[in-house]
DNA sequence: GCCAACGTTGGC
DNA sequence: GCCAACGTTGGC
């Protein structure tokens, strides 16, 4: 299994309208190393979903129901979408700026290339975040 | 193939 | 509003 983080502006769809929707496509990305990684992502592989601009904080847990396939919308038949599914919106979200303050997560690619909109984590990674600030034993969430 | 100029994203 | 860090485009 892999994990990963999506970026969404919450203005434009936000992890509420994910739980409106259950199960969402998600597209518009066009960017070749965010593309990959959509490429990259497997049915059952968690995501965070992190809002940008002004929050900059995960928000809620995902996961992949549908790998990637065409974007319907493109005719250059260059980029892919996949579809998610809303598993549980956090508590309390866990922001950019503790992120930043646990040492333990300084080598996030989420850190290191800001503008990346599909970021791949380790398990560790993954699992230190359940952990430290969604207070989760991950286990749980493998089932 | 190189690089200057420009565009975009996202954090500060 | 600005800037850093990328990406993209187009002239050469």
């Amino acid at each position: 299994m892999n994990y990963w983080l999506l970026k969404t502006e919450s203005e434009e769809y936000s992890f509420d309208d994910l739980v409106c929707d259950g199960n969402a496509v998600w597209d518009g990305i066009r960017n070749y190393q965010a593309r990959n990684n959509l490429k990259a992502m497997k049915k059952g592989d968690k995501v965070f979903i992190y809002h940008t601009g002004d929050e900059k904080q995960i928000v809620g847990l995902a996961e992949v129901v549908k790998e990637h396939y065409p974007d319907p919308s493109d005719k250059t038949n260059t980029w892919c979408v996949i579809q998610v599914k809303a598993l549980e919106k956090l508590k309390k979200p866990v922001t950019l700026e503790m992120i930043k303050n646990e040492k333990s997560l300084k080598d996030l690619q989420l850190l290191k290339q800001s503008r990346l909109s599909v970021v791949p984590l380790t398990k560790k990674e993954f699992d230190k975040i359940l952990i430290v600030f969604i207070h989760k034993i991950p286990e749980i969430m493998y089932i």
